[in-house]
DNA sequence: GCCGTTTTCGGCCCGACTGTTTTCAGTCG
């Protein structure tokens, strides 16, 4: 078992100890405990092996016990029990929005719903609102929950940079309300996470009530979740869920620090900020005599707690905190950082534009360098080029350099690793390129162990210089397939070879959590587009989201190097 | 169930909104 699935399952454990009437402390334990342990860096095998099981806050000797069964066994005896005193269904009930382990359990007592179906039922056939504190907009509400909750397959979760278009446009009309002086982006999309469950803005505004009316009345709203005095939820096309917090300009900063999360960044923040005699919420700090410090920039509450401001993007508490405090802090990757893109397909495979327009595109966006990586032959449907007309593509590259003062294009390739962990091309072939890309684009199914020797088998490649999208993943559309990211990344670190953060908004592959691993093993990270259209090239933003989600610095990064360090590491002649 | 620079017992992050009440419990972020 990983990290995440352990913590899932204490997760269910403390929703399951809540259900059942249990202490709410016993269940917090729980649930604190897979906060914590989300956010570890070393997997909980490496630390159970090595007796630092005790190491985790959050974890005293009941849980490690229970961690050390679900290492051995796959779950743990107190689990399963309950599980077995439970029906099934409860837990899909608790998964509906708005409703907790509390009316689960009362619809469990009252009615005998044990599943959503049956629960859909009892609201329809009003047996809910004779149930006490129930009534018939609770029915209603329980009905439009389940409605949205088993029409949205992705689990209410969108791509960051579309989530991020509809922010923007939700931004604009708010910036056009007379009432309203200023609309930000918070929440996970201002942490730039990869894909986001909702969307969070705050505005400044001294007439808050009519602020938020006017939110809630845009014409595109499908339908208003709640309006109070001070804040509005609503849900847009595409089930975009948008909650408004309006707030005046002197608790601006607080309000915004509060509502950028993550939720385990702020607990902690104000446990520290606990150890200082002071109460931390989105009005500010107040002592224990009750004198509210508010905090008109975020950065003063930073300030105040003896740490950096920190970037969004690293907000998670993973570690952001202790570095600071211990001046550890990375200097995260930036956009200027970034000399050229190095996976840019051409109209030579599957791409919409000439290399020269690729070139020229490059040349505006400021860069010193583009790698032109065509497909190879096994991804036919891509117009993969085969041997002759990768020699062609090499040539052409070379007639475009001479024209070309501005800018160095690398000829490269796109070369897919077989299921046998043999690439398209020849060594002698890929000898004569000055970059190999190579990527899985078949056999997605084959097991954990063949998948991981076929991608071991490329990286032992001697012309290899990248693996791009490494574990090939689509958001909402396919999982990473089963490889050990481990193994891929130890490897990858003896034989130097750099693995990729692939841009493309639907793959974002490598995520930020093996990013991060990779760093930590000293691997390098190559920032691409993947381009097949010109726009393309811009999503390099993406990309760098992800960097420095992951900590990466410039030096971290393949494409931060300047033509001649690029060069000198590639091997290529300069000329 | 966890934890300790007052504590090994007695605390445990904090506030808005809703729907139901007539002062608040439940849920959410």
């Amino acid at each position: 078992m990983d990290n995440i699935q352990i913590a899932e399952m204490f997760n269910r454990m403390a929703k399951l100890l809540e259900f059942k009437g249990e202490n709410q402390f016993k269940t917090r334990a729980y649930t604190n405990a897979a906060r914590s342990i989300k956010g570890l860096d070393e997997e909980l095998k490496v630390l159970y092996k090595e007796g630092d099981l005790d190491s985790i806050s959050g974890v005293g000797e009941a849980l490690k016990s229970k961690i050390t069964e679900m290492l051995e066994t796959g779950t743990f005896d107190a689990y399963e029990k309950t599980m077995s005193e439970i029906p099934q269904g409860i837990i899909d009930i608790m998964d509906i929005p708005g409703i907790g382990p509390k009316m689960a359990r009362l619809f469990y007592e009252k009615l005998g719903v044990t599943s959503v179906d049956e629960l859909s039922r009892a609201a329809r056939e009003h047996r809910i609102r004779r149930l006490p504190r129930m009534g018939e907009k609770q029915e209603e509400k329980i009905l439009r929950s389940i409605v949205r909750l088993q029409g949205d397959k992705d689990h209410g979760r969108h791509p960051m940079a579309l989530a991020m278009e509809i922010a923007k446009e939700i931004r604009n009309e708010l910036c056009s309300c007379p009432h309203i002086e200023k609309v930000t982006i918070a929440g996970s999309l201002r942490r730039k996470k990869d894909t986001v469950g909702d969307i969070d803005l705050i505005a400044i505004s001294s007439e808050p009530e009519r602020a938020i009316e006017f939110f809630v009345n845009m014409e595109k709203v499908e339908e208003i979740l709640n309006s109070g005095t001070s804040k509005g939820s609503v849900i847009y096309p595409g089930n975009y869920h948008v909650d408004l917090r309006v707030v005046d300009k002197e608790h601006y900063g607080s309000m915004l620090q509060h509502f950028t999360g993550s939720k385990e960044h702020n607990i902690h923040l104000r446990k520290l900020a606990l150890t200082k005699g002071y109460s931390l919420n989105e009005y500010g700090l107040t002592n224990e005599s009750g004198n509210i410090t508010s905090c008109t920039g975020e950065e003063d509450i930073y300030e105040f707690l003896g740490l950096d401001h920190l970037p969004p993007e690293i907000r998670e508490d993973r570690g952001e905190i202790e570095a600071s405090l211990t001046g550890n802090l990375p200097r995260l990757i930036e956009r200027k950082d970034i000399k050229g893109d190095l996976h840019v397909h051409s109209n030579w495979s599957d791409g919409a534009n000439t290399m020269e327009e690729l070139a020229e595109a490059a040349i505006q966006r400021g860069y010193e360098y583009i790698a032109i990586t065509d497909h190879s032959h096994s991804t036919g449907i891509a117009n993969g080029l085969s041997d002759r007309r990768l020699q062609e593509h090499i040539d052409e590259i070379d007639r475009l350099n001479e024209k070309f003062d501005e800018i160095k294009i690398l000829s490269g390739t796109e070369c897919d690793i077989r299921t046998d962990g043999k690439l398209d091309y020849s060594n002698d072939l890929l000898e004569q390129l000055d970059i190999v890309i190579v990527a899985v684009h078949a056999g997605l199914e084959q097991d954990r162990n063949k998948m991981t020797k076929r991608i071991v088998a490329a990286l032992e490649n001697e012309h290899v210089d990248i693996i791009a999208h490494p574990t090939g993943r689509k958001l909402g559309k396919r999982p990473a397939y089963d490889v050990d990211m481990e193994k891929v990344i130890t490897v990858a670190a003896e034989n130097k070879k750099a693995l990729e953060i692939n841009s493309s908004p639907w793959r974002l592959d490598l995520n930020d959590i093996n990013a991060r691993k990779a760093k930590e093993h000293g691997v390098m990270i190559a920032i691409n587009t993947d381009t097949h259209t010109l726009d393309h090239l811009d999503n390099i933003t993406f990309g760098i989201d992800v960097a420095r989600r992951a900590w990466l610095e410039a030096d971290d990064v393949l494409n931060t190097m300047n033509l001649k360090q690029l060069c000198s590491r590639l091997g290529i002649p300069k000329d």
